[in-house]
DNA sequence: CCATACTATGTAACCGGTTACAGCGAAGGA
DNA sequence: TCCTTCGCTGTAACCGGTTACATAGTATGG
C-alpha cells in the first residue's frame, strides 16, 4: 500500500482536497470541527505531505543547495555545521553536492540543483571569475563564498592578503627575518591571494623583495616535502609560514625528523585554525569557518525574503592566533580552550 | 524574465513536449534533425530542467536524506564525506537534517524528508527503537546506522562491545590492571555498548567484578573533569580507558596539568579515532567512519535499485590503532602516516 | 495496389500538492 | 419576505515535467 495522498484523506475524513489542505496547514477559514475530522483522517491513514509536489505548487523548495570543492576533511565540516544550523533555524534544508576540479563536474552540480532548491551557497575558490558566472543559473539568488566574483554578485571572502599580512607581521615581530612560505596549489585563490599578502608584507615589513616560496597544495604531505627540500638545500630560515595548517603539520613533522627544534630554530605558523591545529600549539590564523557558512545562509534567506542588501561583498579578517611553534619556549602552551 | 520550462522549448522549436523531452533524454525514437532542432533551442533560451517536476512525475527523486544527531565535529565530518563520495558516484543528491536530542525534533526532520528523498540514512544513537520505529516513515526505504533497530530493518552497527574488550586485552597486556572508564552520555547506544563491553571485559579478563566507572557525556571536557575527579578522590588507577578520544584528550590534559606522566604513571586510550587523535599520539579504536558512511549510502541505494540483501544487518569492527599513549616512552610515537 | 508493420510525433492524463473562483447556506438588514 | 453579506466548502486549473496511447506517414511484402 503506497504512501497515503491528500485526496485519500480527503475521501476519509469526506471533503474535499481543499478543504485538507486548509486544515494542515493553518488556514483560518475553515470550521473546527471540520478540521478535526480532517486531522484525525490524517492520522489515522499516516498521511505525511510529499513536500516535492508541494514545492512545485508553491514555487517554494524551502531548500538551499550547497555547492563546494572536494572537501578537505575539518574546513569541510565546519562550515557544512554553521550552514545547518542557520539552515535549519529558518526552516531550510540544506542539498549537497561537491564539485570536483573539473569545470563540467561544477556545472552539472550547478544544473541539477534547479528545481530543487531556492538558492545556491557556492564556493568554488579554484574557478575563475567568468567560468563560474557563465555557468550561474540565472535565475537562482546565490550567494558566493571565497570566489573570484564579478562586483554586483553577493559574496563572502576571507581577508587572505590582510591575514597573512598579520602573519607576517608576527613572525618579524619574534624576531625572525628568514621567512619561507609554501604555498597552496595554483589556480587556488586563497593560496594566490595568501602568497601575494605574503610577498607584499615581507617587501613592505622586512625589506625583503625576493623571499623564499616553497611549492605546496594544502596536503601535510607537500608541507613534510617542501620542508625536507629546504633542509636538503641548506637553505637558512628561521620561519616557515605554511598557506594552510595542514602543511604546516606536515613542516613540524619533517623539521621533527631532521632534529630542528620548534620553535627555537625555526618558527612555523599555519592558516585556517583548523581544531588539530590548538593541539599541537601551531600558530595560525583562525577563519571563522562556522561562522561564515551560517552567515551565507542568512545572506541567502534574506535575500529571499526581499531583506538585506543582497550585493554586498563582505570581507572577513582571520584572527591571529598564537600558540607556542611561533614563541619563546616557555615550558608549556597556553591551555585555552 | 523566468526560467525557460519544456514548453518555451517546444514552441521555439516548434515540436511537441513529448519531443522535447525524448530528445533531450537520450530516447531512440525520435529522428536526428528534430533532437539537433530540440538541443538548438533548449541551448538557446538557456533552458534546464526542473528537477523537482522530474521527479514528481517519476517518483524518484535521485536524492537520499541523511539524519543525524547533533553533529560532533569530525565524525561528522567523515560519515559525511563518505556519504557523499558514494552518492554523487551513483548520481544521488544528500539532503542533509541534523536532530537534536529532542524527539520531537526528529519527528520532524523524518516527516520533512517525504516527497524528496528515494530513501533515508538515519542515525540516531540516542534514541530507542520502539520510538524510533514508530516515526520512521512506512514506504520509504532507510538504513539505520547504530540505532537500537528491531530485526529485519537494514542497519550498519559498530562492534563496540567487541572494541571495548580489545581495548581492555590492549591494556591488560601492558600490565594495566587498575583501569578506569570514563562513560559517553546516558541513554547513547554507544556510549552503554562500549561501557558493557568494558565492564564484560574487566570481569572475564581481570576477574574484577566491579571496576571503577566514571560518569563523561563525550566531551573534552567532561574527560577532563572525570580525571580531575579521579585525582583528587585519591583512587589509585594506571590506566583511563574513555568512550571516545575527546574524553580521552581531556584525560590527558588533565593529567598533564596534575603532573601525571602518560603512559608512565598512567596509560589513556580512546575510540573511534578522529584526525586529532594520530598527531596526539593517542592509541584508541579505530571505527571506520567514513567506510560506514559509504557503505550505508551503497546498502540504500542497492535496495532502490533492488539488489542486495535489504535486511541484513552488519557489524563491523573497529580496529585496535596502538599509539604512545599505552605503551611505555621509547622516546617518541611513530610516524606512521 | 492494398494490407501490414514500423517509426516519428502529438495529445492529454498523471504525479500530489495549492489556490482562485464559484457556489451554497445561514445570518442580518430593509 | 427578499436581498445582501459573510463564512465555509468544493471544483478545477496549475506548477513542470514524463509517458501511455492515438495517429499520421513511410517502408515492406504479397
Amino acid at each position: 500500500m503506497a504512501q497515503a495522498t491528500i485526496r485519500d484523506v480527503a475521501r476519509e475524513a469526506e471533503v474535499s482536497v481543499a478543504s485538507v489542505s486548509r486544515a494542515l496547514n493553518g488556514a483560518e477559514n475553515i470550521r473546527a470541527d471540520t478540521r478535526a475530522r480532517v486531522v484525525a483522517a490524517a492520522e489515522k491513514l499516516g498521511y505525511v505531505p510529499h513536500a516535492g509536489a508541494r514545492s512545485l505548487s508553491m514555487a517554494r523548495a524551502h531548500a538551499i543547495g550547497v555547492v563546494l570543492p572536494d572537501l578537505h576533511g575539518e574546513f569541510f565540516s565546519e562550515i557544512v555545521r554553521g550552514m545547518d544550523k542557520e539552515a535549519s533555524a529558518r526552516g531550510f534544508h540544506l542539498l549537497l553536492s561537491n564539485m570536483h576540479a573539473d569545470l563540467n563536474d561544477a556545472v552539472h552540480a550547478l544544473r541539477a540543483m534547479r528545481g530543487r532548491v531556492d538558492g545556491l551557497v557556492v564556493m568554488a575558490p579554484h574557478l575563475d571569475a567568468a567560468e563560474l558566472m557563465r555557468n550561474m543559473p540565472q535565475n537562482v539568488p546565490a550567494v558566493l563564498v571565497n570566489c573570484r566574483a564579478d562586483q554586483g554578485t553577493p559574496a563572502l571572502l576571507v581577508d587572505n592578503v590582510g591575514g597573512a599580512d598579520t602573519m607576517v607581521r608576527h613572525l618579524l615581530g619574534t624576531g625572525r627575518r628568514a621567512i619561507a612560505h609554501v604555498t597552496g596549489p595554483s589556480g587556488n585563490l586563497d593560496a594566490e591571494e595568501r602568497l601575494a599578502g605574503f610577498r607584499l608584507s615581507m617587501r613592505r615589513h622586512a625589506g625583503v623583495d625576493d623571499p623564499l616560496v616553497l611549492p605546496g597544495d594544502f596536503s601535510e604531505e607537500a608541507g613534510a616535502a617542501a620542508t625536507r627540500a629546504l633542509i636538503a638545500g641548506g637553505q637558512r630560515v628561521d620561519a616557515i609560514f605554511a598557506a594552510n595548517d595542514m602543511m604546516a603539520i606536515g613542516c613540524m613533522l619533517a623539521l621533527r625528523e631532521a632534529g630542528v627544534s620548534v620553535p627555537e630554530q625555526i618558527a612555523v605558523a599555519g592558516f585556517d585554525d583548523i581544531p588539530v591545529a590548538r593541539y599541537l600549539h601551531l600558530t595560525t590564523m583562525r577563519v571563522p569557518i562556522a561562522g561564515i557558512g551560517a552567515l551565507a545562509v542568512t545572506r541567502l534567506t534574506d535575500q529571499l525574503s526581499g531583506r538585506g542588501n543582497p550585493a554586498a561583498t563582505e570581507l572577513h579578517a582571520p584572527e591571529l592566533e598564537v600558540r607556542a611553534t611561533t614563541t619563546a619556549h616557555k615550558k608549556e602552551g597556553r591551555t585555552r580552550t
